[in-house]
DNA sequence: TATGAATGAGAATTCATTCAT
DNA sequence: GATGAATGAATTCTCATTCAT
């Protein structure tokens, strides 16, 4: 018995199988995916699953924060960038357009992960929608502080900051889910503009021409290119 | 064997239990509610809920059509208004922000069902999620009529309606949610007025003074109340 | 509620029951019959059916008893016909063959009440099965009795009486199941008389010509008819 | 939890499994028995069954079926030394007297398995009827050929085989069922004998000499001895 | 008498997890 | 490290029976 398999290198091994799991989570849900669907995904045996991860609920949680970990990276870059367009005085709408960029590329390259983050962990499974929680709000707040600094600025009217990022983030989670991962709409630079248009429009400082605004960064984009 | 309850008619029967499912679902989540959580919190014996649904899926799919069919409503309504504003020329923007203003109140005033709709139906769980995706799907057509509507009269500037209805229902959902139900935030009225000062600055024809558009919405709406 | 259904004798309401209730258990199974398919096809409500019976256990045992009186019955008149004919001097083949015809022809009439008998009250069913064991018994001795008789007379041969009853129930019982019920034989004469000359070839006493017997008995049978 | 118990080959505890099973369903039927019985018997957790068998229908029909594969080869084997006698110009009425007995021999050697057949498959039961019932139909082809060949060879009168193959199955399983499970006679040798004797006198051609035939049949059978 | 809503014991089945090999 | 047979808690669902109306 106990016909015994390659010998991998424990991390490669592990990362194997979280590939499996975000493959079977998104295809079938939390719910519906059992352990055996992933270890047959993996090509491993059933307790060899247990000598990588304690419980079902810990890879989906390692899948979860994995996701929020790279998309953590993604608005720190964009805050960065932001905070650099300030001091160097070059055009901060750039860096708006960016990171909106660069999340739905996120999004629409991991389409797994997506599915799983915003249709199988938001969903109160007091298993994990504590933790989920705490990262939603971490990304959330990293969101606002973009805002605030806009705001800081005088580029933001006198909105509600709170309500802006909900609204921010909706449209964003919103999009990617229905336009991109649905509809498998590609044209992802255009979408960016479409939003960041509308983002500017709504939320740009009446003493910005928002109209101008958006020809200046587009035409600061084209030169970028 | 068989210690007997008071008969109740069958319609308030089987509310008491769509009542008892919801705060179970809500509270715990689809997966972890359990029949006999439901029974518990009706005060029925486990048999009595197969008198009135076939199985979980039942009681939970018939929730979810409830939430759809009065919020279809409340579109619908939404609809029915802003056409005889165009016909009677009153203000189509008072229209607008009184369906935003409904359909926060209708998710603030069911915070139960608005979680089970968007934190636990969807979620690809085989069982259901086909449905669930005909009624959001049915949900978001509506709500790009309005849209449609809305460009036609020249209301609006020549953006992607695609593109501007997934913003619109994700930053309504994401206020909701956010916002309204975990934030516990009251003043509606002041949302309501945010989310349509954006949507207005974000959409509006290139025509239409936007500052003076919302100023003007604001008297009318003042002057109705 | 409660809608108040006709009121009839109670002996007829019962008698509709069992009707029913062979029907379903016929038709079902024991097993898989349930009491609310036998109150359908009844037409009665669920608490109607307790007032006639205790259980389904007792309905269906009520339906076993009326088969085994109804069988007793024609066993019982054999027996009284044989007697005469050994009293009378008349040929007592005439009353055996009577009787195998009769056997047939009760079986044939009441297939449901005999596919209930035998496929499903014969079943190991705590149940019922003791009551049912005593039944059978009761109509094994009628006829052992039968040959007992015939043995008295020198009319069969030194066989083994018990095994030659077993033979000659499991072959009533065997043909009926068989080529009555299943395949829909309705030749019953025919099949008399292939029984009956069966049995006499292997049970009668060899002072007794078989051949011949038989013939006589088709003559006095022709006579009578 | 999971109190962990010897392991052991898969096709023994398979085989324990059955052994459980078919103890269990002889003693309380298929209906009364549960899968827990079977559990209990075989000294396994709840969830070890379905490791082995999909459902109490699979099992069920497992032994079924066995029962049937055990038999058919008897069958089989019966039509060989038939087959066999014609050509070699042996006396086929020994290998038809060995035929019973190994017959009655299987039978009372399987009391449970005989039990679980004839008085719990044989029972309207949709689960698994359809499949008995073709069996059984298989099984009694099989006999039905031994009396053609029989026929063919001028063994038999010009009887119906039909009837004649249900007469002959009947008297097997009534004898069985009534002589050897129920009342415990062990002379099988002289069962078959009364039952071999019986048929021949009911069925061969009247160019035998029935009597003549059991008697040389007798004699053969002993020199065999 | 008749009704049918309500009851709850009981059964089958699933699957995350353990651990002897 | 790897295996996979074994475990058993937990869950859904059925249906004979009761009894207030």
């Amino acid at each position: 018995m106990a016909a015994v398999r390659k010998r991998i290198p424990k991390e490669q091994r592990k990362a194997e199988i979280l590939d499996a799991a975000v493959k079977v989570f998104a295809e079938k849900g939390y719910r519906n995916a059992s352990i055996t669907d992933i270890n047959e995904a993996a090509g491993i045996a059933r307790g060899t699953f247990y000598l990588y991860f304690d419980s079902k609920k810990d890879v989906f949680l390692e899948l979860v924060e994995s996701y929020f970990n790279q998309y953590a990276r993604i608005l720190e870059e964009n805050q960065e960038h932001l905070r650099n367009a300030f001091e160097t005085g070059t055009d901060p709408l750039v860096s708006w357009r960016n990171f909106v960029l660069a999340a739905l590329e996120f999004h629409s390259g991991n389409p797994e992960l997506t599915e799983i983050v915003y249709r199988q962990a938001i969903g109160r499974d007091e298993d994990f929608s504590a933790r989920v929680e705490v990262l939603l709000e971490d990304a959330r707040s990293k969101v606002l502080d973009g805002y605030k600094l806009m705001a800081e600025r005088g580029l933001l009217r006198g909105v509600d900051l709170e309500v802006a990022t909900s609204i921010s983030i909706g449209a964003i989670v919103y999009i990617t889910m229905d336009q991109v991962l649905r509809k498998r709409r590609d044209d992802l630079e255009k979408l960016a503009d479409e939003i960041v248009d509308n983002q500017i429009r709504a939320l740009a400082s009446p003493r910005i021409d928002a109209e101008k605004a958006i020809e200046v960064s587009k035409a600061n984009r084209a030169a970028k290119a």
